[in-house]
DNA sequence: GTGAAAGCGCTAACAC
DNA sequence: GTGTTAGCGCTTTCAC
């Protein structure tokens, strides 16, 4: 595999002027810059990029941090992510963690071994404390707000549009609201949780137990959550969701028993994916391409300007009303 | 930031001593390895990949490219190729290519620039003509059958499968039958258009040209799809889709219009996702997680055994009967 | 405009 | 067991 060096004896300069001629540099003549390109032609040679990389400190790379990409909330970020990385000639390297600390340690260290110029978490499990010890390697942007740590967050309003969805539900009439959340002890869950149980409380309801759904985040799921609605003796008469996939689940699994949304049940689900048109839920958008854009551009700029503060930013969310809510007034 | 050399002082022994202590190798007094992995640890360090690559001459990186992360088709298959590569403590470098060529060869450049060590194509809309080109820079497998060039393939049976699913629907009485694609041109889908062919040719049927639908992967297509047969004069009474979201679509679609599955439209889907549990769908099983992990593994082989010939693998599929095809007998 | 040479941080042959 | 040293392939001062 030819190097810069055998490029530069057969083209008969040195290999400061190949390098030059390769880094588009000025104050080559254009004679010496011909030949040179001749020969990279005739060779079929580029740079080794690692060595590129030894030299300068940067890869021209960023970590992205996440449980897994079967999930369309995941992959529909990844998509914003990557089309932006992709204007800035950014590759992706992705770590796959499934929520397991050792994993989530590995990108870290990429990032301490200079393997990665950034990284991107999404979803972790890992404490702020030990992720912290890493943010002087190089920027870490969160998408969960990360307090004032030195790391960089764009993040939903999840408590905003909670807020909005419980006041939406609870003028038209509703007071037996119940919620389904993805993961039980997650920081977003916790925060909407805070949201449903904060605008009951404004209404003086205490809601029952039952009407918390854990661990809900496919279609499978959707369709158990309405099974053990259809199970319960105090039947809330709305859910907030957070994703149409459960939605969509709810939906099915309540046609093959006769339970028809909004009628029986009314339905508030996030995400307004495609799939929230075709079950015509209610669906509260977050933007998450944009949101991934967002998160890649913050990357980028503190590669680029390494005294750059660390920023929070909080993503507006769209809430996106179609036929799911009954009104009971 | 530490380098290994200031390790070498610290702990008064040399880099070689360092270097043997940092990758375990043997030969190395138990006291010397203390005092080195001491001041390692006092002083935070870790090596610089990009030394270690470029003396290495590999990266411990391969490449994916594929054209999208937001269909499940392509989400679950990074699932499997990401739960292998971590095996092989091997990360993953994502190029999202939106079928764009100018994207796909930015992936092969990093195959010839040494950036990965191998790359992965899951789907792509350059000829192998070029492709092959890249071929001899690092090992190359692909999803897509490759002919005999040096390409290692693994494939779904989309034939088999397909003859299968005609042969089990014309078995019930089928014989207008009509099928849904991804992409009109892609190599995948000829193959399916292929099957779907020959099988309706040996019962003698030419298909109507409006049983045939193209671009339809997610679940809008799927309602797009019920929109037509409904208009349609000479309607099918089953049609193949490629996958569960264009059945779901379908399904879901047709419920507000009063057409059911099967009783007036049979369906047969392809991916066996949770949702075709949830819809009750009969649906081919490709498997893909295991593909995918299959593909890594073929990856990884060659890059270990460079001398190693491509091969060409096809995966078995599974069919997952379920009540979404009536007896028309 | 151009080139010699000094690194970037590491590994591994080789000598001891 | 251990250290010296020659690269790996490139960029970038600095002197001409």
């Amino acid at each position: 595999m030819a190097n810069i060096k055998q490029i530069a004896e057969l083209s008969g300069v040195s290999v400061t002027t190949v390098s030059r001629v390769l880094n588009n540099h000025p104050y080559v003549s254009q004679e010496k810059r011909e030949a040179v390109m001749q020969v990279v032609e005739q060779l079929d040679y580029s740079q080794n990029f690692n060595a590129v990389h030894l030299v300068k400190g940067r890869t021209q790379m960023i970590g992205i941090l996440l449980p897994c990409m079967d999930m369309p909330f995941f992959s529909s970020f990844m998509t914003g992510l990557a089309d932006e990385a992709l204007k800035h000639k950014y590759n992706l390297v992705f770590f796959q963690t499934d929520y397991n600390e050792e994993e989530e340690l590995r990108a870290l260290h990429m990032l301490k071994r200079r393997q990665i110029d950034g990284l991107i978490i999404v979803s972790k499990d890992l404490s702020w404390d030990t992720i912290e010890e890493y943010a002087h390697y190089g920027p870490i942007v969160s998408l969960e707000h990360a307090g004032n740590r030195p790391i960089t967050s764009i993040s939903f309003d999840y408590y905003g549009s909670y807020s909005y969805a419980m006041r939406y539900l609870i003028d038209k009439g509703h007071r037996h609201i119940g919620i389904s959340v993805c993961r039980e002890y997650s920081y977003n869950s916790s925060i909407r949780l805070q949201a449903y149980m904060d605008a009951l409380r404004d209404v003086g309801v205490t809601p029952d137990e039952d009407w918390m759904f854990y661990r809900s985040s496919n279609i499978q799921h959707g369709a158990e959550v309405l099974q053990r609605w259809i199970a319960m003796d105090n039947r809330p008469t709305a859910i907030i969701v957070s994703g149409d996939e459960v939605a969509a689940g709810i939906i099915l699994e309540g046609r093959k028993r006769d339970i028809y949304v909004p009628e029986h049940l009314s339905l508030i689900s996030c995400e307004n994916f495609p799939m929230a048109a075709v079950i015509g839920v209610t669906s509260i958008d977050y933007r998450n391409e944009e949101a991934g854009a967002a998160m890649f551009k913050a990357c980028y700029t503190r590669i680029m300007q390494p005294e750059a503060m660390p920023e929070q930013h909080i993503m507006r969310f769209e809430f996106v009303e179609r036929s799911s809510v009954a009104s009971l007034i």
